[in-house]
DNA sequence: CACGATACGGAGCTAAGATTCCGTTTGTAG
DNA sequence: CTACAAACGGAATCTTAGCTCCGTATCGTG
């Protein structure tokens, strides 16, 4: 970000990692509203330290969800590689939420995806899009899903199964949300105990 | 809250009804970091006013979540009514629903709702809990709705839709996800075009 | 080893937003 | 019509959290 990582001093790159690594976990287990001197303090380091390496505190929220989706497109390009299409989409969408389980930083990113800005990211959107419609479209060619499903709905049903997480309703469990998203809530017929992945 | 209501003063009274009024109004558009001058700007009145009426922001905001929980609780007494029982399950959820919409603190606040320990809204989600699980029964009876399905989902499902309004991925549509929710994504045997409500 | 460049630390600055304080105004009982 | 309690207004205060500044420490090259 600053400079290229090899022209950095040792010492700057082995601060510029403990801090990451603070952030990455604490914004994991707080949330964006972690405060950048506990990030200081956690990485043992000062807080000058934190903004010669990420200018603001967006810029270091920002490099923290460019990283996660980074891993969230590879675990869809992953997920492709499921042969039943109706496996390779729930595959797709339990993988996914297991990416964001609990990252509550993370769950928060998603959850708003798409008003957030955020530099750096686009690319990695486009690409999960372009994964996810591909995995849509082979299931509804195999009749497997109603075939009016389609990527926004995608994106709309894991900001659903996201909220769940972040704001544990009733101490709920996501893996129940997904279920009854697959199958309906009015699906009396049920398959033979299928189990979601 | 502060004094019984018939022994306020002729303009407290008015004031206090401005007050809530445009509260009401600013946290439904822009959800709870509306911030108190403002409040008491769009009420005609000054801070110090507010802060009569209300010790703090936090109070102010209860009064406000308790109104529209109890707006809540009368819209489920009220899809009690419907004879159908997929229907009326149906109707709760949509109806809820749309109680939300438009309501950004509102929305919030639905999502939160179990985290949140408001004052004096326990009665009102204790008498929404025990309607909900009322026609969740009839519809299990009546074989309608899978039989597994408990207030808890509910609560659950709510909780999803709502993240849909509040986030909008995608310029998603809530009653989408409600259909998809209800029918379920893997539903391709779908009925001849039923509408939900 | 020495010295400049690079990086560090953390006290303190600043902005934002909630809340308080108190002099002034207004309603109303007598 | 008075008098005083009840209310009002909004400048000032307090608090929190992001961010800057600059004296000090450390790296790494010649």
């Amino acid at each position: 970000m600053a400079t290229d990582q090899r022209t950095l001093r040792s010492d700057a790159r082995r601060n510029r990692e403990r801090i990451m690594s603070a952030s990455r976990e604490l914004f994991a287990r707080f949330g964006p509203q972690v405060q950048m001197d506990e990030i200081a303090a956690h990485a043992g380091v000062g807080i000058g330290t934190v903004y010669r390496h990420f200018p603001t505190k967006e810029a270091l929220l920002t490099a923290m969800v460019r990283d996660r989706f980074q891993e969230f497109a590879e675990i869809a390009a992953s997920a492709e590689d499921v042969l039943d299409p109706r496996e390779a989409l729930e595959s797709i969408i339990v993988r996914s939420a297991e990416a964001v389980e609990g990252d509550a930083g993370f769950q928060l990113a998603m959850m708003g995806s798409s008003q957030l800005e955020w530099e750096g990211i686009e690319e990695q959107k486009a690409a999960l899009a372009e994964i996810v419609t591909r995995i849509i479209a082979r299931a509804c060619a195999a009749g497997v899903v109603r075939d009016d499903f389609v990527f926004e709905d995608f994106a709309m049903v894991m900001c659903g199964v996201t909220s769940t997480m972040y704001f544990k309703p009733a101490e709920a469990d996501w893996r129940r949300h997904v279920e009854l998203l697959l199958h309906g809530v009015c699906s009396v017929t049920r398959e033979p105990e299928r189990q979601v992945v």
